[in-house]
DNA sequence: GTCGCTATGCAGTTTACAAAAGCTGAAGAA
DNA sequence: TTCTTCAGCTTTTGTAAACTGCATAGCGAC
């Protein structure tokens, strides 16, 4: 029942380009190095990434990532489901034939509440938002 | 980010014995049995509930545990924690030294704020309220 | 009081998965 | 062509969960 870190470099890493001027690529090299992400770990979470079109791949010569979206359009959820899939709490909540007993469980019933109010709260939080927390901190201090 | 075994036979154990009448003892045998969980392992769960005083233990022949409060005024909560320690989503919210970051960080502010919520729900339920789910579950099918 | 039953406590082992590293290749810019 | 950066796959490492075993201690029954 923890935050694993593939889901917290991926959305440091997202964070980190969503900070940038709009469309700007920047290589993994300089993210993983910025935010102290071992490059290789940061690659594969990046991949998924890809996959799921929340940033944008370039290789080459002064290659690498880019939003594909606007900050303000990208859910936290989005981004945590691209990388370890859709989120449960407990298995059973996804597949109920793993437990002849799911059909009654109070247990899985709670947990099936949990989860959705988790999984609100990731929905209702934008990258947008994120950074914008970042900044009001920062300018406190 | 995810739900432990031994949380959920934890919840398991109290929950059977919330069903019980009052007071009665309940071999370790019978729980583990009941609800397909290894027994030793349960042992290890129902020691630590056991010093949280959440349930109480009596050895001997006819031995066994029986709930040490009212399931009214157990929450699920209570419960987890017994078992794993107090509840954190990542480990910079319990601990801000862990990460030179972590004043900074937005995504450890939306996870507090996850973790909060949670809680919450982990915190707004009973033992007695979640026995009453299963029996109206049941009576409906 | 002693015998059998049940929990206690601790030290293991095994298993599973997260985390990280490595390597070969493919795409793309210069 | 050549260098750079991502793509994809395999393998290693580390760590914590999940489970087991045993020797001990308390308690009840008889
Ligand atoms: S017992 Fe309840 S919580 Fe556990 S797997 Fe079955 S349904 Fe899910
Ligand atoms: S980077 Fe943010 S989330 Fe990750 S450990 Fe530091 S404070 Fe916590």
């Amino acid at each position: 029942m923890q935050f694993t870190k593939a889901e917290e470099y991926g959305m440091l890493g997202v964070l980190y380009l969503s900070e940038k001027t709009p469309g700007s690529i920047t290589p993994l090299s300089e993210i993983a190095e910025a935010k102290a992400i071992p490059e290789k770990f940061l690659a594969k979470i990046f991949q998924s990434l890809s996959r799921a079109t929340i940033v944008r791949s370039h290789r080459g010569v002064r290659g690498g990532f880019s939003l594909a979206k606007d900050p303000k359009e990208v859910t936290v959820k989005e981004v945590l489901e691209s990388i370890h899939g859709p989120y449960h709490l407990i298995k059973c909540t996804n597949n109920a034939d793993i437990c002849e007993k799911a059909e009654y469980c109070s247990l899985r019933e709670l947990l099936s509440i949990a989860e959705r109010k988790l999984i609100q709260i990731f929905e209702d939080h934008t990258l947008a938002e994120l950074v914008e927390w970042e900044k009001a901190k920062q300018s406190v201090s």
